[in-house]
DNA sequence: TTGTATGCGTTATCAT
DNA sequence: ATGATAACGCATACAA
């Protein structure tokens, strides 16, 4: 082009300037700049074998859409940010099978994954055959593997102390409710039992309420759980958005939150303080999470420390507003 | 490997069975599958000029996480469904600069775009390099761009309507409120003002309120619209997420709604049924709209029609809840 | 300090 | 029906 080599100009890109002639430099960066050069990051990842890609994938149940959720929009925005700022590109995949992502992630060789709503066997798949540092967000079956960051919740001892403040209310009969009893709802739901249990109260799975949340026209169990909920004075929800659609169907059928049954909520959505009365809850720093996971992701990818730590708890915080009735009995 | 070309296997890969004899394509097959091959995606982007990806890219203002706002999480998540059955692969990027996402558009060789939030000199600055055709959702600005897809909505009529619903409750003071007075907040206002005319009521700017939702530490003025809405009987907001807002300010204030004050919002995002009272809001297909901008987007790319549609403009529909009370005058 | 040469994995053109 | 072979744009080991 202009008399000198393609590595001279590479080094020149790269900034290894203490390699080349200040002159050429000069002449170089200029026309660079002038030609408004672009590299192809597709031949610079062929040659280079990286790709500068973080994928993120989540799972999704049926054909839900999971971003509708403010918590899932929320750890996307967050971990956009952060994996852009430290100069990657971010790839997002919504699925339910493992399988299906596996391809793209072995195709486009990317350099690590965030996955959030996987369990440990669909992890153990991805992991045979893709030999980068994954990030696994929320989950309690997976330990200790290969290459893996796991980041959690103190969700046990948020949900303790959730109960241990309803019960020091005044309230005694107290259900849980979720839509499943594992993994991190699980851990909820043990923590709810230790408190009640230290309280000499009734910790079983008999109080545990399942909740059908209904999507796509399937029959939700509103009606139920409404009939059930006059056995108890408060009620343990594993989400906001649960305790949200209980303020609702509960209001709206005659019981009135808090003078007749108390509600809590979990995560802290915007909408927890959003809805009437405003949820007592216990809040998780969702924005964090989805930072602290680049961050750790990035670490192993380009420091590969050893024996760095593979495990991040991130603290809860309970915040008490309108829809818990301290009563006296 | 075992005595065959690249070429015949490329065959066989893309399907190109007809090329190759019957026995090869079994051979060949039986190995591919036996070792699992996958093809290195920027190899072959590389040697075929194209990417098979699609940038999606949303404005944001600020530091602020789009995500977090329902409408843009449930947009991503249609828009990656869509994009990847359609066989794409979806970037995201968050950015307040439009240069700052084009050195990755033209560097990652992108196929597509959709981009949102951004306005008409954002776009034609891309447009001056990047050759390939975006989609533009939500705004008004742009016309008849050179490969560009404009996606809106019937934001003047809707509000037009909703105007005139509140009118029909006998409504005579009735305010408009948003953030701002541009795009597609403008056309709503101006949906607004034509009912507030044909009433042979006052639709002018004196009763546009505009809201500062205060983010990061930033102050609002709630208090100031509180003080304002005594002038009024109803406020027609321009978004769901301000009209709960206004719920909770009035009623925490001692304002009732709707014996005291009428709230309407716009969007129906899931929250609007989920506040009390329930919002009376306009409803929008946000799922749709993801779809049919990816699907506006392929089509341009893989058919390259002439003379093919360059405006979309989606239907609304009102919801009529409780939000809005029916007076005598 | 600079240049040459080779390879990355795939597609595509052209012979055979 | 099959196989050489030349791109694609960049990085890098090595030579000069």
């Amino acid at each position: 082009m202009l008399n000198v080599s393609t590595t001279t100009v590479s080094n020149v890109i790269h900034g290894k300037t203490k390699e080349v002639s200040p002159a050429n430099v000069e002449r170089i960066r200029k026309v660079l700049d002038e030609y408004d050069y672009m590299p192809n990051i597709n031949a610079r990842n062929l040659a280079s074998n990286r790709s500068k890609i973080i994928g993120m994938v989540v799972k999704v149940n049926g054909k839900e859409n999971p971003f509708k959720d403010q918590f899932f929009g929320e750890l996307l925005g967050a971990v956009e940010d952060r994996v852009r700022s430290r100069g990657y590109n971010l790839m997002v995949y919504a699925l339910n099978d493992v399988r299906q992502v596996q391809k793209f992630i072995l195709s486009w060789n990317m350099d690590g994954l965030v996955t959030c709503g996987f369990v440990e066997g669909e992890i153990s798949y991805l992991q045979e055959r893709y030999k980068k540092p994954i990030v696994i967000i929320d989950d309690y079956d997976t330990n200790d593997l290969e290459r893996c960051i796991n980041i959690r919740l103190e969700d046990k001892k948020a949900a303790y102390e959730m109960t241990k403040y309803v019960i020091g209310c005044g309230h005694k009969k107290i259900a849980f409710l979720a839509d499943n009893n594992v993994n991190l709802d699980h851990q909820r739901f043990l923590g709810y039992c230790q408190a009640m249990d230290e309280a000499g109260l009734f910790g079983s799975e008999e109080n545990f309420l399942k909740i059908c949340p209904g999507n796509r026209g399937e029959k939700n169990n509103l009606d139920e759980l409404y009939e059930k909920s006059f056995a108890y004075t408060a009620i343990i929800c594993s989400s906001d958005y649960y305790a949200a659609m209980l303020l609702n169907t509960f209001q709206d059928r005659g019981r009135k939150i808090p003078d007749d049954i108390s509600v809590t909520g979990f995560d802290d959505v915007e909408y927890a303080s959003l809805v009437r009365p405003a949820l007592t809850t216990v809040r998780q720093d969702i924005q964090e999470k989805g930072l602290v996971a680049v961050d750790m992701l990035v670490k192993m990818l380009e420091e590969n420390p050893k024996d760095m730590d593979t495990l991040v708890v991130l603290p809860t915080q309970m915040v008490i507003r309108d829809s818990v009735k301290r009563i006296n009995g």
